[in-house]
DNA sequence: GCAAGGTC
């Protein structure tokens, strides 16, 4: 007889194994589990593979709606999920006991919840919950030691918040794309707790950046000259808003020389950074890669399969000296161009890193674990990778230093600012280096008293600016700072309002197309609660409820499908008008996106990507066909078209790109056939 | 065909 160890993920059940004794790893049923026998214990530790059972829809039938009617099943697309599925059922029936080691938070406890109901027959309160908050030997065996009770409220309030999701989710979703049908057309719409307000971001940036009014006002800038060696200094007041004031302090000032008034000379301290928890992995991979969250975090798994990194879905950004930073230092000396790095590092006295407040139920912040790549990592994953091993290296480095020097000049009564900025002691940036961004500003050597001259003087008219559009990376911290999705979903979310066309990439970050503009508007409308982020607060007020038995489940859904079914009634009322206005977004957009540029030909029409409505293939016309231009061109009918705006120099037809997988080399070609660049490639 | 949440 043996006790059913169940685990999160098989990173957790091969580290819980290691950490409870002698482990052997045995194939069972076609999936790995791990033995520990020893004179006080039988373990069987066992795994699923995140979430083994999901929500299903009772009806299994698409057209029906409202959907409120739902069961857990297994998810059964995943051929893996029911291999383990089956293999823990056979372990369970010759199990004298049970412990639920998954993750301790909301999902974990959810995820064991259903493998011991479901896959083991109702064995959740006998179970006993192993609760630790990392996976070290340490806590592991401590947990095991002081085994708890399961937590019901906690199952209970993560089963309501799948419930709740699924039940808003997918009807509204469902009442968007009715509305577009009940117009005649199909389209693949979605909304939801967390696309709603991430895209209402977006809607209310873009709103505050085309609402913007320019402001003028006047910046004076005024060189100096100390012993040869020139420097810029401003006006005290960064924005003067009248010109005739601007205009009132050059007279004052030119041609009257300056006089140093005050000198600070201050030092500050630089940390180090903080390690790297997934969201900072992929702000920073955007910030100097410009790879986008959902690329970062898919280039991070892979290395992480590899072995080179830990695990990186993590929010931690704390580096417990459990990890054996010797052996990951050690391991990466071995690796050419970190040695010269690592050997600064262990002059040191004593490592220890410089830590950030967020923390992780189950993981420490993303290190390199020393591992030599075995493979030739390609270019991207070599990006990655290195700026990992560089944060994490950093993380140990001495606190940087730099003086920053502030005088004020005096020139005829008015005063100017002008700054230096140096570093004194580099510290980590060393290590960091490729990554590190501090401009530096030399100032000449000043006194108190020196007497400046004046070399020049001038005003300049400038215009205040809108906000800043969002980037991926912007929309990934405004959701992270407005708590909601979570670290293993927001990259996901956010890739889910491109592929329906709901956000377009564009100069300077994201926009919100017609058809985002027409979602919020009608959600707006019918179901404000779905785009504003008080739906997270109220959903996690109530299952905090849940959780403690100060409320139902069953209360709590009732109250949120009452609350649909009032909107939902509204919105099938209205369902032709939204139909019709999303309609009118959508070809707006598409209209826009397949415009590439002049006609060449006739000089009046547009060149349009179409499509054959005979063959469905895609070519160029012009949209001045009617008019009698029978200007048009093939395209390659793989690979995804980018619209340049560019014209070829040779024949002046569009230049476009095509890109032919995610993450590959654009190929700019010119659409024209007869284009003079072809010829001279055959001869 | 729809959500958000795990993980590979």
């Amino acid at each position: 007889m043996y006790t059913l160890v169940v685990c999160e993920k098989p990173a957790a059940a091969r580290r819980i194994a290691q950490a409870l004794g002698e482990s052997t790893e045995l194939r069972h049923g076609g999936i790995s589990i791990f033995e520990v026998k020893n004179s006080a214990h039988h373990y069987k530790i066992c795994t699923a593979l995140g979430h083994l059972y999901g929500l299903n829809d009772v009806t299994k039938n698409k057209s029906v709606y409202p959907v409120l009617d739902l069961e857990w099943a297994p998810v059964a697309k995943n051929p893996q999920v029911i291999r383990a599925i089956n293999a823990i059922s056979e372990l369970a029936k010759d199990a004298s006991s049970f412990v639920h080691a998954c993750d301790y938070d909301q999902e974990g406890e959810v995820i064991g919840h259903s493998i011991l109901q479901y896959a083991c027959g109702d064995k959740y309160a006998e179970a006993l919950r192993a609760k630790f908050s990392t996976l070290t030997d340490e806590e592991i065996r401590d947990s095991f030691t002081n085994l708890a009770k399961p937590n019901w409220g906690l199952a209970e309030a993560g089963r309501s918040r799948h419930m709740l999701d699924f039940i808003y989710g997918v009807n509204l979703s469902r009442a968007l794309i009715r509305s577009f049908k009940s117009i005649g057309r199909y389209r693949n719409l979605s909304i939801g707790r967390v696309q709603g307000p991430t895209l209402a971001f977006a809607v209310n940036r873009e709103m505050e950046i085309r609402l913007h009014i320019p402001d003028p006002y006047w910046i004076i800038t005024a060189e100096f000259d100390k012993d040869g060696q020139i420097f810029s200094a401003q006006y005290e007041k960064p924005k003067v808003d009248k010109p005739a004031e601007a205009k009132a302090i050059i007279d004052a000032c030119v041609g009257r020389n300056g006089t140093v008034n005050n000198i600070s000379d201050k030092e500050s301290m630089l940390p180090p950074p903080v390690p790297f928890n997934i969201g900072d992995l992929q702000r920073e991979a955007y910030n100097l890669f410009k790879l986008s969250p959902g690329y970062t975090l898919a280039i991070a798994e892979k290395l992480y399969l590899q072995a080179l990194i830990s695990y990186p879905r993590t929010s931690s950004q704390k580096l417990p000296s459990s990890i054996g930073y010797d052996k990951i230092i050690s391991g990466l000396s071995k690796i050419g161009k970190y040695s010269q790095l690592v050997s600064m590092l262990l002059s040191k006295e004593k490592l220890v890193p410089n830590e950030g407040r967020m923390t992780d139920p189950a993981h420490p912040a993303i290190y390199p674990t020393g591992v030599v790549p075995r493979h030739k990592l390609s270019g991207l994953e070599l990006r990655v990778y290195d700026l990992i091993v560089r944060r994490f290296l950093a993380a140990f480095g001495d606190t940087a230093v730099s003086r920053h020097i502030n005088v004020t000049i005096d020139v005829s009564g008015y005063i100017f600012k002008a700054g230096g900025m140096t570093l004194t002691y580099e510290g980590w940036m060393v290590l960091y280096k490729p990554y590190v961004r501090f401009n530096q500003r030399k100032l000449p050597k000043l006194h108190k008293g020196d007497l400046l001259r004046n070399w020049s003087i001038e005003m300049e008219e400038k215009f205040t600016q809108p906000p800043y559009r969002y980037n991926q990376a912007s929309i990934l911290a405004k959701m992270e700072q407005e708590k909601i999705g979570t670290k293993a979903t927001r990259a996901d979310i956010i890739s889910t309002l491109f592929k329906r066309n709901y956000l377009a990439a564009c100069k300077g970050g994201l926009e919100v197309t017609d058809l985002g503009f027409a979602v919020i508007d009608s959600m707006r409308e019918f179901a404000p609660s779905i785009v504003s982020t008080n739906m997270t607060r109220l959903m996690e007020e109530q299952l905090a409820n849940v959780e403690q038995g100060s409320a139902h489940s069953m209360s709590v859904i009732e109250q949120a499908v009452d609350r649909l079914l009032e909107s939902l009634a509204s919105f099938i009322e209205k369902e032709d008008d939204i139909g019709a206005q999303i309609n009118s977004a959508v070809s707006a957009d598409t209209a826009q996106a397949s415009v590439l540029g002049q006609c060449p030909l006739c000089k009046k029409g547009q060149l349009c990507i179409v499509r054959s409505r005979t063959t469905q293939k895609r070519f160029v016309g012009c949209s001045n066909y009617v008019g009698g231009c029978k200007a048009t061109a093939p395209l390659p009918q793989k690979g995804s078209i980018r619209i340049t705006g560019k014209a070829c120099l040779e024949c002046s037809w569009p230049l476009i790109g095509v890109v032919f997988a995610r993450g590959t080399k654009q190929w700019r070609i010119c659409i024209n056939t007869h284009c003079i660049s072809k010829k001279r490639d055959t001869t």
